[in-house]
DNA sequence: TAATCGTGGTA
DNA sequence: TTACCAAGATT
């Protein structure tokens, strides 16, 4: 038992990290853990996909909440597929990356209308359906139906990296990194558990800054930690560095029946927050739009007051929106559009970076 | 293969 | 402030 392990005994690694899984795994909401098993408990196919959505490349802290709100509204992928897709964006709003919600809500209506409400099990099977890559179709497989997979995100890659000490940098690694992964997942029985406790020890023992390679339970068999050199895998490659871009958006507000309203558009379908509300504006453009065009992108003609400027961090690039505010008088209904009472902001579904301008023009 | 696609937390 | 990072998928 406390002998060394080595790094080319998968048999004897993925007991081990069970073991370890056992006593120090995470209890997540969305997780069925071996003694919630012991009692009878199952997991829920459709809540375990809709965690595993959420959680692309996003917080557990972030996305847990989100997935009790979606659960409590829409308690099965037939609710889920039913729901108008503007209700579903609304409650995404803030997650990120939109495409999911487009793509989430797509797959549910597959799974509902064309397989009975039943996720499917088959690796190809999960990933032909939208939303669904190698990773989500594989840890499905492990979650919700403890069949043989192999889960390799960013924590499974460091973890492995540094296991075997790959020099390699990502991405040209992944191929890499999945096989060696691949051969350890595939050396013992629990394949649900094991998926999961893979996952837990870069979450919480391999981390990316300071690992505490002290209480780790593949100590022994890692080539890094030999070496000294933990932090330095994986090692990858340099990241260019985001352009700025620059626009104006109008905060325009009216007098409704039932308190101030805020004027707001949808975004067209695909690109960047495709499909989800927005307050009115110009092309977002790497040099700041002249006079010209801003007032083409007005709304109303109006006499518009500088509200101020917010700064926000896409993926690719930063953005400097200028926001600028009026007030039609009493009486003007002003343009057609969606006007949103100001009361009940936070249910009109704005993305982030929206929220902050419709804050900034009160 | 390389770009695109959000957000909030942390060092 | 900047840079990095978090259960990736799509085109």
């Amino acid at each position: 038992m406390t002998n060394a392990l080595s790094r080319s005994d998968p048999g004897r690694l993925n007991a081990a990290l069970l073991a370890w899984y056992d006593r120090q795994g995470r209890a997540l909401p969305w997780r069925v853990r071996p003694e919630d098993r012991a009692r009878g408990v199952k997991a829920d196919p459709y809540a375990v996909w809709l965690s595993e959505i959420m959680l692309q490349q996003t917080t557990v802290p972030h996305a847990a909440p989100y997935w009790h709100a979606f659960l409590q509204r829409w308690p099965t992928v037939h609710d889920l597929a039913s729901a108008p897709r503007e209700d579903v964006m609304a409650a995404w709003a803030g997650l990120g990356y939109y495409a999911r919600a487009r793509n989430m809500h797509a797959c549910a209506r597959v799974v509902s209308e064309e397989l009975g409400g039943e996720f499917p099990r088959d690796l190809d099977a999960l990933r032909a359906l939208p939303g669904i890559g190698d990773y989500t179709a594989n840890a499905i497989r492990a979650a919700a139906f403890d069949l043989p997979a192999s889960v390799v995100d960013g924590n499974v890659e460091r973890v492995v990296a540094r296991l075997f000490r790959i020099e390699t940098p990502l991405p040209r690694a992944k191929a890499e990194i999945k096989a060696a992964a691949a051969g350890i997942a595939a050396s013992g029985a629990r394949p649900g558990d094991y998926a999961q406790a893979v996952m837990d020890l870069g979450a919480t023992v391999c981390t990316p800054r300071s690992p505490a390679c002290g209480i780790c339970p593949w100590r022994s068999a890692c080539a890094a930690c030999d070496a000294g050199a933990q932090t330095d895998y994986p090692r990858k490659e340099r990241k260019k560095q985001k352009p700025v871009r620059y626009g104006v958006c109008f905060h325009l507000t009216r007098d409704g029946p039932g308190g101030a309203e805020l004027l707001l558009r949808r975004r067209p379908e695909a690109g960047l927050l495709g499909a989800m509300m927005e307050l009115p504006g110009t092309d977002w453009t790497e040099e700041a739009p002249v006079a010209e065009a801003i007032a083409a992108s007005a709304p109303v003609g109006a006499d518009w007051q500088e509200a101020g400027r917010v700064r926000h961090v896409f993926t690719h690039f930063r953005l400097e929106l200028d926001v600028r505010t009026a007030r039609l008088a009493a009486g003007d209904a002003g343009p057609q559009g969606r006007w949103v009472s100001v009361g009940a902001l936070k249910q009109a579904g704005l993305p982030s970076v929206m929220m902050k301008a419709a804050k900034l023009g009160f």
